[in-house]
DNA sequence: TCAGTATGTGAGCGAAAGCTCACCTTCACA
DNA sequence: TGTGAAGGTGAGCTTTCGCTCACATACTGA
């Protein structure tokens, strides 16, 4: 009994239509999940509500796991590319403005379906190493390492790359725990401002600079 | 189908014997869940291995789900006296040396079997609201809110409930991300003082009143 | 001692899972 | 326009799952 089964696709689609019979498999596996859960999403009722016979399913995923890892590595790609349009368009701000952006913007892409990104993370850890994952991580970590030096004037912490990995770490996980145990909060702003305050604080010297016009934003005024 | 399913026993144990089948029930799942991870954790396994009939096992545990509900609320459990014993501790020590006492110590507790707390943590999300977990993360709320109470001459934010939500989020979002991605890094001295920076820095104005003697406990020097 | 309760047993049920394969349909291109 | 490759089908196999129940055995207390 494998531990981890394959993943990789068995045959690439080629043609248009099967290029949309893929689609139509991975938008169904997310309604699937999203609606019923890991358990409930078995490949006959994937293939199923994607109007697709079971054998086309295992035409192009080898097993169960490669329709979640197809999942996960696309949602790690889209998550990848708001961190880094984010990071350019941050280049000229502080690092403070730049960190309340990207944690504003991870935020807001969990926001948009909770569940799934849910069971995704589920999966994530059950599925263990997956070599895209990993890829996607160095490739942050090496994002972030960058945005970093180009504002060393600011920078706080001396070793660059454990401020990276320390910064990276702490949005990720703060992310994925409020995900997983109170999603609503994801859109508060006061608790967007605490999380950035906190990281802001840890890599830059001093009390950070807030605009006054920062107060109006809050959804919840900072009671005593 | 029911999305959660009943996860309190059926039956209490009274005699010895049968609290005996009920710890032998539970080391055995423990047991299979790392050895073979959750898929390959089935009732009948665990009963086989506990050296307990099925039926045996049915009778405190109404269902699978049941098994994974009582080894993280006894998980819990645990987290939470490490906490208050460090917390009483720390009563008289700086929010900093406290802050590091705990994260070294919730970290050193996740370190004992990390494929197990992997599981605990991949069905945490599975099996969603658990009342007991509930109950346990408003108590440690709370006594981290009582402990910064207690050192509010040393604290900056002037939310108390905020402060202590946002610790407790990083540090228990930090935790488990590390534990997911890179346990090892879970012993890692320099890491931790790193976390305890970042979380000290979020509570206390002003940067941290290092002791030299600190420098020598790391494992790996702070390189330039 | 013995009635009654607590504990323990395990064959086996019904359901559903993952997945295969022999076969049919559609397409690209000479 | 015909042919081989690409795409698609779904009945059904094998396996295993969670779980029940009729019954046996151990223990307790009067």
């Amino acid at each position: 009994m494998p531990r981890a089964a394959a993943t990789k696709p068995r045959k690439e689609p080629t043609q248009a239509r099967a290029q949309a019979t893929v689609e139509a498999i991975l938008a169904a596996t997310k309604t699937v999940l999203v609606k019923d859960g890991y358990e409930a999403a078995s490949t006959n009722r994937v293939a199923e509500v994607a109007g697709v016979s079971i054998g086309s399913l295992y035409q192009y995923f080898p097993s169960k796991a490669a329709l979640l890892a197809e999942l996960i590595q696309r949602h790690m790609s889209r998550m990848f590319e708001v961190l880094a349009t984010t990071a350019q368009q941050g280049e000229t701000s502080s690092i403070e403005e730049a960190a309340r952006t990207v944690i504003r913007a991870v935020f807001a892409a969990h926001r948009v379906n909770p569940k799934l990104h849910r069971v995704l993370i589920e999966q994530m850890a059950r599925l263990g190493t997956l070599e895209a994952l990993e890829s996607f991580e160095a490739q942050t970590q090496e994002l972030i390492e960058q945005f970093l030096i180009s504002h060393r004037a600011e920078l706080r912490p001396k070793n660059v790359k454990v401020a990276a990995r320390v910064a990276v770490l702490s949005v990720r996980g703060v992310t994925l725990w409020t995900l997983l145990r109170s999603p609503e909060q994801l859109g508060d702003e006061e608790f967007i401002d605490e999380i950035t305050d906190m990281v802001t604080r840890y890599l830059v010297e001093g009390p950070p600079r807030r605009p006054t016009l920062r107060l109006e934003r809050r959804k919840v005024p900072s009671a005593p």
